[in-house]
DNA sequence: CGGGTTAGCATTGTCGACAATCTACCTATT
DNA sequence: AATAGGTAGATTGTCGACAATGCTAACCCG
């Protein structure tokens, strides 16, 4: 269906960089805490210092690095605060994703979002497949509100919410309960009904932040 | 009142270029589009290319700047969709943060907020003075919420915001319609009145959607 | 034995130089 | 005259080396 012929966007190598990073602190290869060694990370991913201090200034940017001067850089550790404040941000951006999305098709994005419902109901057991699926939910239902300022905002959530559920798999409930709130969501965002889904979009917020910060 | 002992956080050199560069961006000393030359600019400041490389790299990552890879970056110029989708994320943001004073102490937020709205009545006549007020209210806002993630965000909408008010400042409405926008959200909040505030917000933000994109 | 000092080590911060790439202009050919 | 090709200039991308700073630990002195 794509065109052969696209503007071949080369990345830049301070951008792959930051992606490289970004997805080893989300799935737990980086755990808080760890100091980033620049002469080491730069021999181990074949670069020199320079680029890879240019990707490392967009994660200090983003949150996801502390910055200690002469020190070095540091993976974030997040305290139950953080959790909290974390999540007061996603609420923030998912409810105005919602908020658009309502606006525009909904009825597109609501059946987009039940095929990736089916997706974690058919996961159940896996607790893992469950977790990645929750997220990949939650990063269509902004993608699919069109905005480019929404959707860079979230990815730095999101990869603080893989850090997170990384740092306490076992914690985390049996999947049945959210399976249906996301049904309920994706039933809501379907049908158009603007209100319903807010309030759900709350509550299910509220629920992860009680299961992460409770213990 | 503030003590002489406190921990004299010496910001790393990336990061006050960085600020440079955003203030400059803000105030219009660097119109959209302009290029950034590497080596003219650290002249300018008296730093080596790396350095600034690096406090480029972080507007780049708040979509200040847009990078073409081996031609340079540049200033973003924007469009009506941007000015649209910018609105559209600062209301997410800033409706989170009302929301969050609510919460908590919404009578001393709201005193803070009204006693800016005074000194906004008081510049009336001079619109440049009235704008940069009416930016200070919304950092105010969003400050008083306490989040450290929404106000990260929102320091970046800010310099957009600034970036369209200083492209067509005399398109720009004269200040007696904004004065009194601003007093209803604030007495709002002083009251606790949460939908009352969030229905002004939303209003609020459509209205600077349509001054600024109609013309 | 405890506190303070100092030397050494490791790491970050900064710089200058070289290589790669793109743009713009000029020339030659059809 | 118009277009393809080539060349020169400038700018960015990358690298290696040096300087500055902070931590560690051994050592000396009271």
């Amino acid at each position: 269906m794509t065109s052969y012929i696209e503007p071949l966007a080369q990345e830049s190598t301070p951008s792959i960089i930051a992606d490289k990073l970004r997805k080893a602190i989300g799935h737990g290869e980086l755990k808080p805490g760890t100091q980033l060694g620049e002469a080491d990370l730069a021999r181990k991913l074949g670069v020199s210092r320079g680029p890879l201090r240019e990707g490392m200034q967009r994660l200090t940017q983003e949150g996801l690095l502390v910055a200690i001067r002469n020190r070095g850089l540091f993976v974030v550790d997040m305290t139950a605060d953080d959790v909290q404040d974390m999540y007061l941000a996603r609420e923030a951006i998912e409810r105005a994703a919602a908020r658009k999305i309502m606006l525009g098709d909904h009825k597109a994005a609501g059946e987009q979002l039940l095929a990736i419902v089916h997706d974690m109901a058919a996961a159940e057991g896996d607790p893992a497949a469950v977790g990645e699926i929750d997220i990949a939910f939650h990063e269509r239902l902004v993608e699919l509100a069109g905005s480019p300022r929404l959707s860079r905002m979230h990815r730095t959530y999101i990869t603080e919410t893989r850090m997170c559920i990384h740092a306490l798999e076992e914690t985390y409930t049996t999947s049945e309960v959210r399976v249906g709130e996301h049904q309920r969501l994706a039933e809501a965002i379907l049908n158009g009904d603007g209100l319903h889904a807010d309030d759900l979009l709350v509550a299910h917020m509220d629920d992860a932040i009680a299961r992460l910060t409770s213990r």
